[in-house]
DNA sequence: CAGTGGTCTAGACCACTGC
DNA sequence: CAGTGGTCTAGACCACTGA
């Protein structure tokens, strides 16, 4: 039961911050003022920190301190709304769509390429793993802050010779354009998990140690086949989803 | 642009890994050898393995060594599963369900208290923070591996003087019994974010560092209110949710 | 037992921030 | 400038693992 030193220290430190003792946003002892209240060496309260930092717990800043995590208020994003308490009134939306009391969020221009499929794009899509897919990325930003990556495979099959092909948005959204081209839209999946970031997911969002983000593929399907596969990545620590089902009474409805 | 050695140490790891030069489950050299390959002191060699271990990339074993981390095949949870299609044909699962090729989730007997509605089920409920509340957990594991920690929360006034006072497992479903204590549920709605995990969200896991939580937090409604809060933690590495919306062609299907 | 990672110390210098 | 965290070194001893 004997724990590590900076074990107990990160204890301590967790029990001040979790009694309201150390509120959000307010600055931790220095590192020579912990060296001193606990009788230990720099480098062990730096353990203790980095513990704490990599739960989430606080966030560093060079030259001003440690600070108590602030929870920032999250985006609301609508994963799916389906109803299905009418009989035969069902309705569904479709991502990106995000609430901030109002703000709209800017979506950047899509980027196009053709790729090899990767193992779980080509797993989705039922076909063969480096067969090509047509990619379509982009980014989101709400009041400048980053919040969403997403990535749309298409079977080439499918993409080739129409506008999937070029960069630039869609006017009509992708799901009427592959309707037009003879694959309606009938249903879809999500899956979702939780991982760390990558280093480009760090550093296009900003992240801190101690943040994950939310993953979402969603694979959309027409009568007989996989159509597309998106992949939305969140920032874990301001993005909350949101699927709703039913009837809902409306002061509890999202939005 | 110049980096701090630690990091520069954790790029050319972490190259390694990406590029399959280390395998997942392979050993990574110990840390003596790192000190001589990078000519740097073991406490830096360290630091860039705690860089490594943080972001979920390896795992490290007192007595054996450091390894590439192995992505554990998933368990899928099914969130929700909403046939749109057949107008009027709407059906729905609940939680948990999930899926391992065959095996059998085994959940824990319910635990009953009583206790203030913290801030987050207050507002979920639309009750007043502090309110008593019911609360019901449970806790779910599957082929003896925990992959569930749930709790549900229902209003005082609902629940008290019934069978959601007591221990133990009800037998209609809690669904089915709200309904008979006129409280027939209408709709949910799922908010679903990530954040890393509690030290006893970690022990109950069994979590190694860099692994987050998914958490769902269900509200269920009746025509007019909220009728109960569920929040579902589950283990990042292991778990995936899945929700369906629509017809999806069988051989697309989960389970 | 030898080899591995886990903990801890003491001290040095650097980089950033606000005054 | 003084105070903060960021990086790095050198060395010590402990705890765990497999042979």
């Amino acid at each position: 039961m004997a724990q590590a030193k900076y074990q107990a220290i990160a204890h301590e430190l967790r029990a001040r911050i979790d009694s309201g003792a150390l509120a959000p946003g307010e600055r931790l002892p220095s590192e020579p003022d912990l060296v001193r209240q606990f009788n230990a060496s720099r480098n062990t309260v730096r353990l203790a920190l980095a513990l704490l930092t990599n739960q989430g717990l606080v966030v560093t800043r060079q030259g001003l301190g440690t600070f108590v995590a602030e929870p920032a208020k999250p985006f609301t994003a609508l994963l799916s709304r389906v109803d299905v308490h009418p009989a035969g009134q069902a309705a569904s939306t479709f991502l990106p769509e995000v609430s901030d009391e109002g703000a709209e969020p800017e979506m950047s221009r899509q980027v196009v390429e053709k790729a090899p499929a990767s193992s779980s794009v080509a797993e989705k899509l039922k076909i063969t793993r480096g067969d090509l897919v047509v990619v379509r990325r982009r980014s989101g930003t709400i009041r400048g802050i980053p919040w969403l990556m997403m990535a749309s495979y298409f079977p080439l099959d499918i993409a080739s010779g129409t506008p999937l092909e070029q960069a630039g948005d869609i006017a009509q959204g992708s799901i009427a354009l592959l309707a037009d081209l003879g694959f309606p839209q009938v249903g879809y999946a999500d899956e979702i998990g939780a991982r760390m970031p990558s280093p480009g997911e760090t550093a296009f969002f900003g992240l801190s140690a101690g943040t994950p983000v939310i993953v979402v593929n969603r694979t959309a399907y027409a009568e007989r086949r996989a159509i597309r596969m998106t992949r939305y990545v969140y920032r874990g620590d301001r993005v909350r989803l949101m699927h709703e089902v039913g009837s809902i009474p409306p002061r509890f409805r999202t939005t």
